[in-house]
DNA sequence: GTGAAAGCGCTAACAT
DNA sequence: ATGTTAGCGCTTTCAC
């Protein structure tokens, strides 16, 4: 603390590198490196006394060179669709906490869903040895990613379920989340019911969606199931809101976001058409993020329980990346369904506790 | 394209070192790699075989014994406050989408404006021989930030002034944003204006409130401000406006939050005393955030530009690191009020494109 | 348990 | 204009 060097180092510091130390201590620095590695095979007093010189010159290697050498750096990469849809930053800094508490450092890089940014984004991160990869990424197919990759670094795929064999992935349920709330929308009594889907190639989306239609055949017979495809932005909910809702005569009376941001182009939507939430038209979305749960906006939503994602994301990349991942490691969290007013039929069904992370589930989810 | 390899790399294989290419290209591996960096010094022809061979043995330089030997990656360190805050994801996803144009990798981190966490954070990308770093949170000190980081990289200071001489920044004039606001307001008819601000030790937050109270004084005699100031949590605003709003008989007509987030809470705590928005209370924030922009929210904004920041942002960064900085880079950048809703007497007073990027900033502003 | 030596893949003098 | 050489700071056999 208070250096005070006036910029420029202060004349005789050099760098202090491992050589250095194992002068200091009087070792090789072959020693030395066993020691900052945690090695075994070393003598407890020579140890200590590495120990020491270390902690007296500051020493702190480096991942550079430790790397180049090695092989693959305490570095993860984080792959996201975009920083600006609610449900990344969210993931990024639980990703990014995580990790800074085991000393990684995180790599990350925005892929517009776009292959081309992907590869080039996977690429410059294999080129740093990156340790391992956090994908939360939907778009590029994951064929080619993993080609890509090789063994170079372990994958994980976050909030995507791959469709390939022997991936390593950490996801929430979407099925039985989209089951938790249709079956909530039913009780509330609404029979038509529309869900404003995502891309195609979009696995998370597909799972809502199937879970939507699955409940509704399922619990909702005679119930009518209106499903409208768009992207994962805002604009595009609200397109489809608005044509969903302008069926005259028969329009629904639910409306279930693929994610928050669509969700909340739909409420706009029914704003616009003068129509009340949730008095004309309930609606609710997916991940829970804080948009949704602001009083301002109130949007029912499934949540995937973020932090616990991200986290089990990290523990899962290190995992592999320690343990010459063997075989894949795989993860499913269990969603709640978090009631807000967006669809709380009688405007107080909100659960006593309205904080952002209470979870509603209740028991008789179905099985 | 399509290598169509069986996970295993093809047996043969090995990696493609400058060496590789060195053979290939029948030249040494300094030659090779004065093509790579488009050292001047190459006969055209050679550097035509060289390309050459690089294209088809796809060789890609090693960023890491690039970094170890040069001293200094291709890297960019992003430090921000807290990601989930929507005003940091928004910078990101600039600051990544241009830096991945120039080739450069983005490492982030979040500090909690935690000096210890934000040390940590630094000491970790110095480490990595980053090539500049972009500091966009507000915390740690930066005189020790400064001292921490000496001449290993630029640094440049994104939204936030430091208070040193020859520190390079890229900042909003959040005064005159302020008086903007403030003049809007005034122009409304409000008399008694409350500003819910940040901490003492936030720079930008400091500018904002000198600037409202500055313009009360010049444009508003006779005028009420009240202050409160708080963090920047959507919370904290909530409290800071309920404390405001509850003085009976007094209570402000108009109330700016230090950024969007803030304002939000104090938008909720409108509602929940049944306050009407804006036929009551008027209410606007900083830094025209997603969350401000839709229409369910509608709150009238300062735009500070995220995307013009961050853009400036990299170009510093990149400028600096080059040029060996000789001296400081700034930019200052002209905010603009974006006006909607929140704070629109007649219901109407928004400009007709009510998109988001939509800039309102009048003839009039002050000199 | 410890050390010596050979690199990891590149850049940066210095020769030529 | 091109080649040679010495490292960058570390890990990793392989001896001892």
């Amino acid at each position: 603390m208070g250096t005070r060097g006036r910029g420029r180092s202060t004349g005789g510091s050099r760098r202090v590198t491992i050589t250095t130390v194992a002068k200091a201590a009087e070792v090789s620095v072959a020693t030395v490196s066993r020691v900052v590695r945690n090695h075994p095979d070393v003598k407890d007093t020579t140890r200590e006394r590495v120990m020491q010189a270390i902690e007296e010159l500051g020493f702190r290697p480096s991942p550079l060179a430790r790397a180049l050498v090695s092989g693959h750096s305490a570095t993860l990469g984080l792959i996201v669709r975009d920083m600006a849809s609610p449900f990344y930053p969210e993931l990024a800094k639980v990703v990014e906490h995580e990790a800074g508490r085991q000393g990684l450092t995180v790599l990350i890089c925005g892929t517009a869903d776009d292959p081309e940014v992907s590869g080039n984004c996977v690429r410059r991160m294999l080129d740093q040895r990156i340790g391992a990869i956090i994908h939360a990424s939907v778009g590029l197919d994951e064929e080619e990613l993993v080609a890509e990759v090789g063994d170079q670094a372990p994958v994980v795929f976050v909030n995507r379920r791959p469709r390939m064999r022997d991936a390593s992935f950490v996801v929430v349920d979407n099925r039985l989340g989209a089951r938790r709330l249709t079956e909530h929308l039913l009780a509330q009594g609404h029979r038509r019911i529309g869900f404003i889907g995502g891309p195609a190639w979009a696995s998370n989306a597909a799972e809502r969606r199937a879970g939507f239609l699955d409940a509704m055949r399922d619990l909702g017979p005679g119930c009518e199931s209106l499903v409208s495809d768009g992207d994962f932005r805002l604009d595009s909910g609200r397109a489809r809101a608005h044509s969903l809702l302008s069926r005259d005569g028969r329009r629904p009376t639910a409306l279930i976001g693929v994610d928050d941001l669509v969700a909340i182009g739909a409420m706009e939507a029914a704003l616009e058409r003068g129509l009340g939430v949730p008095e004309d038209v309930a609606i609710a979305g997916f991940d829970d993020t804080q948009f949704a749960s602001s009083r301002l906006i109130g949007l029912t939503s499934v949540a995937p329980h973020i932090d616990q994602m991200g986290r089990a994301a990290v523990r899962t990349a290190m995992r592999l990346s320690q343990q010459g991942r063997r075989r894949p490691i795989r993860e499913v969290i269990e969603p709640s369904l978090v009631v807000r007013r967006s669809s709380a039929a009688a405007g107080r069904r909100i659960s006593a506790a309205a904080g952002r992370r209470s979870s509603a589930a209740p028991g008789r989810a179905s099985g």
